[in-house]
DNA sequence: ACAAAAGTGTTATCCTTACACCCATGT
DNA sequence: ACATGGGTGTAAGGATAACACTTTTGT
């Protein structure tokens, strides 16, 4: 066991509050899909999402954002709370504890840290995976995206955990229109649109949805973009942030 | 300081978990105005929401229905948590117990526990006033229902959280036809448009609010009412569950 | 020239909104 | 009779959904 760990768990026991524990639901958008961060742990076939724990006098909304900044290096990305995990058999540390094999978990205090009892509150972040640098943390021998559609196992509830982050992005989808921290500074419209399939997880008719984003306002269009396709080059777009904000603030739709 | 404080505060620190707290924003309908059900601390003008902890084997769901039955009697009610509040500053304890004026918190065991930064889940709970018998804990003088535009000043931050959840019940109510815990068995239309006008805080048209509930199908007709008004007796509704539940289940408009 | 994908247009249908009108009832 | 509030109807406008047509580009 390396000496990294080590003081990890040290100033994880002393500097955290015990008991409650922060799951980043993290995605991004690359090759016409949408991707999940994972971590695998070392030496095993453990996949879990990246977390962590709450510092003594810290918030817990930047906990979460500390979270994001060691394991991508963003530190401003769409980052929103949706759910509390309070189940208390939601984690079961002695199959954890089998498959590590005898890693990581001989301390006493530690094995007693990770045995206690947590409630874990779930967080969700679009982020955008060409300025993402995943990096693995001291348990894990990688982070890195993996296609939304075929996920590994996970860990505990994590899958329960990720299922619901989706389906509140669902429901949010419909007053909040994501997207700007997700694609690149320009892209298509088709790009956006087959991000919200990925969301969606259902096709959308092109037409249709061209003129409801453009009808929003908060774009700008920009000189035609010329790559190699044997069709018709598209528009470029951005987001007019100023606009894009204004519209987060109201929602769309609704009431 | 009577017997009955001091064993809850013993059994409140050997059997729940420290650092989180539950607060529940109950909320009830009642002569034409929503009411939101809050506690007085004995011999203070301190107002605060329902709560209480998690028990050490409890899961957090059962914890806020425990609380429901403990504070109003009743068992099956529309519970649902909304938010976690994380800050770590959320509470001046010290400003507490100076208005407590040497109440309660004497013994150092629960002084620290009361000390101690609490993370605390909100729940709202949509019920029906007639049916419920609010109780008061041992701290408190009274138990009782306040309607919700006249709301004294609360305790620590207990207003953002009512305010984070009327906000959260307004969006859900864009897709969850709420009502059915609330109301008594028979209604008329009417008063369930001055319901949803509660919770909107803004007036609804009456015609058009009257087709949109009845194209949902989830409504029974009964015979006529035959109140005293000078005026056409309105007709009594009452919901169909099976078909209320499915509506639920699959939620209104949207995607 | 042709396929492929982008951009735009058309139509039918539905939903929302703002009213207007009539109905039943108690005074 | 009439004021009061309940129930229903209508017409305009907007949003949605399905689909057709045109445009541009690389091969």
């Amino acid at each position: 066991m390396q000496q990294g760990v080590e003081k990890m768990f040290e100033s994880m026991i002393s500097e955290c509050i015990p008991g409650h524990s922060i799951d980043c639901v993290v995605l991004g958008y690359e090759d016409k899909c949408l991707k999940l961060l994972l971590l695998k742990w070392k030496n095993t076939s453990i996949w879990s999402l990246p977390g962590g724990f709450i510092q003594k006098e810290e918030h817990m909304d930047d906990a979460a954002k500390r979270i994001m900044v060691e394991r991508t290096g963003l530190d401003t990305v769409f980052l929103s709370q949706f759910h509390t995990f309070g189940n208390h058999c939601r984690r079961n540390v002695d199959d954890l504890i089998k498959k590590l094999n005898n890693q990581f978990l001989h301390d006493t205090a530690t094995v007693d840290w990770f045995k206690q009892r947590f409630i874990t509150t779930g967080y969700f972040a679009l982020v955008d995976i060409r300025k993402s640098h995943p990096v693995p943390d001291a348990l894990s021998e990688s982070c890195s995206w993996v296609d939304i559609n075929k996920l590994p196992d996970l860990i505990f509830d994590h899958e329960e955990i990720v299922r619901l982050a989706m389906s509140h992005i669902r429901i949010q989808l419909n007053y909040l229109p994501f997207g700007i921290s997700m694609l690149p500074k320009r892209f298509t419209m088709t790009e956006l649109q087959k991000l919200y399939e990925g969301f969606l997880g259902r096709p959308l008719d092109r037409g249709n949805f061209q003129k409801k984003m453009l009808k929003l306002g908060i774009f700008m269009r920009h000189e035609k973009q010329l790559l190699g396709g044997a069709h018709k080059a598209p528009w470029l777009y951005s987001f007019d942030r100023t606009k894009y904000e204004a519209l987060l603030e109201k929602g769309i739709g609704f009431i």
